[in-house]
DNA sequence: CTAGAGTTTGACCAACTGGTCAAGTTTCTT
DNA sequence: AAGAAACTTGACCAGTTGGTCAAACTCTAG
C-alpha cells in the first residue's frame, strides 16, 4: 500500500508546491466525505469539487480520474487501519493486549467514521482494490497474531479459542459501531452516539470477549 | 413493513394473474442480486431487466420506478428478518436461547447473503427507507428482549451485560460472515466459505458470547 | 366469440456523468 | 524581470441512466 505524503509538510507561504499540497489534501478530504456518504457509484465528481470549494475540472488535474481519486482515498485510509494494529505478541498480557486492541479498534470507528465506512463499502463491493492487501498484508498478520492467541492457549493463558474467527469477532463488533452507526442510533434513541455510549460499548465488548475466551483480568 | 404476497400462491396454468406474480418474482430476485452486488446507486435498470430476461421498460411497467423496485426488494428482505427473531422470553433456558438465536442469524448470513447485504448497503448509506423501521418496530423488540436479558440477570442466570449492546455484538459477529465475505475468504484462503467454517464461527460466537456473559452451559 | 383489460417492447428523450481542452492566470526559477 | 512551469476554469462532449410512450399483442371474463 502506497504511502502518499498528502498534509505532511508545512504550508509555510512562498513554500514551492504548497499549492498543489493545499488543494490535493482539500479534494482528498472531500472526496472522504463523499465517497463515505454515497458509495462509490453515488459519489460523483461534481459534487466532491463542490464540497472542495473547487471546479471539477480542477479535480481532474490533480487526480485523473475520479478511480483514482478512489484509490488515493483508500490509501490514506489503508495506512490508519495499519496502525491500528497494536502490539499483540507471545509476551505481552493477553488481558492488556487484547482489550487495548478492542479499545483502538472502538475508537477508530469512533474518531473515523468516515474511514471505516469507505472501508465497509469497498469489501461489501468485494473489494474490487483491496482484495490484494486483504490475500497478503491482512492474511499474514492474522496468521502471524494466531500463532500467539494458539501460545498463549498452550500455556494456559486463554482458552483454546479459534483465533481466526476470534478476530472477526473483534473487527465486526467494533467496526460496527461506526459503519451501522445509524442503526444503533434509532435503536439507543439517540441524535448521536455519546461518550458514553462507546464507554459502555468498549466495556461490553471487552468483558464478553476476555471472559469468554476464558482470559482471568 | 409491508407484507409483499409475491411467490405466494401457485402458478398453475390458467390462473389468472399468474403473468403478473411469474414477473414480478422473476424481477425481484434479479433485483436482488444486483442490488446486492452492485449497492443502490452502482445498480441500473437495465442490468436488472438482462438479468430477469426482460426488456427494460417491462421492469417499469411492473414496478415503476427504479426506487419503488428497491423499496419492494427491502420489504420482501424485513419480513426475512422479523422471522429471525426467535423466542428470547422470560422462561426460555438463556442457553438455549441466546445460542438459538445466534444460529438462526449465522444460518441467515450463510442462506441469504444478498438480503444481509442489500440491509448493509441501506444501513451504511444512512437508511433513508429504513430508518422509520429501525425507530420503531426494532427498537421496541430490542426494548422488551432487554427487560428479559435484565430478569435473567437478576434470576442470577447471567452476569448483568448491557442488553443492547450485546445485541449489537450478535448482530455484528453474525452478519459479518455475509456483508464481509471477501474478507473472512482472504484472509481464510478459500475461494467460498465451507459448511466447516461456519461451524467454526457458529461454535466460536456462541462458546464467547456465552460464556462471556457468564451463561453456564 | 369478442370486447376490454392486461402485457410486451423498441424507439425515444432529457438529465446527468466522467472526462477533455484550450485559453487565461498565477507561481516558480534563474 | 521574464520566460517557463504549474495551476485554474468555463465551455464542451460522448456515453449512460432512469423513465416514457404508443402501437402491437395476449389473456380473461361474460
Amino acid at each position: 500500500m502506497a504511502v502518499s505524503a498528502d498534509s505532511a509538510g508545512q504550508d509555510k507561504a512562498g513554500a514551492p508546491g504548497r499549492v498543489r499540497r493545499r488543494n490535493r489534501a482539500k479534494i482528498l478530504q472531500a472526496a472522504e466525505h463523499v465517497f463515505a456518504e454515497r458509495g462509490y457509484d453515488g459519489a460523483t465528481t461534481a459534487a466532491i469539487a463542490d464540497r472542495a470549494g473547487l471546479p471539477k475540472a480542477n479535480v481532474h488535474y490533480y487526480f485523473g480520474t475520479k478511480n483514482a481519486l478512489y484509490r488515493a482515498v483508500i490509501d490514506n485510509i489503508m495506512e490508519l487501519w495499519l496502525q491500528a494494529f497494536g502490539d499483540i505478541s507471545e509476551d505481552s498480557d493477553p488481558a492488556e493486549a487484547l482489550s487495548h486492541y478492542i479499545r483502538a479498534k472502538l475508537a477508530h470507528s469512533r474518531e473515523r467514521p468516515l474511514a471505516s465506512r469507505i472501508f465497509a463499502n469497498e469489501i461489501v463491493r468485494g473489494a474490487p482494490i483491496l482484495s490484494e492487501y486483504l490475500k497478503t498484508e491482512l492474511r499474514d498478520w492474522v496468521t502471524e497474531k494466531s500463532w500467539v492467541l494458539k501460545k498463549w492457549a498452550k500455556a494456559g493463558k486463554m482458552d483454546p479459542i479459534d483465533p481466526v474467527h476470534l478476530f472477526f469477532m473483534i473487527w465486526s463488533t467494533t467496526q460496527t459501531y461506526a459503519d451501522f452507526d445509524v442503526q444503533m442510533r434509532a435503536v439507543l434513541g439517540r441524535r448521536r452516539l455519546t461518550d458514553e455510549d462507546f464507554d459502555t460499548a468498549a466495556e461490553t465488548i471487552t468483558r464478553v470477549i476476555l471472559k469468554g475466551c476464558g482470559i482471568v483480568v
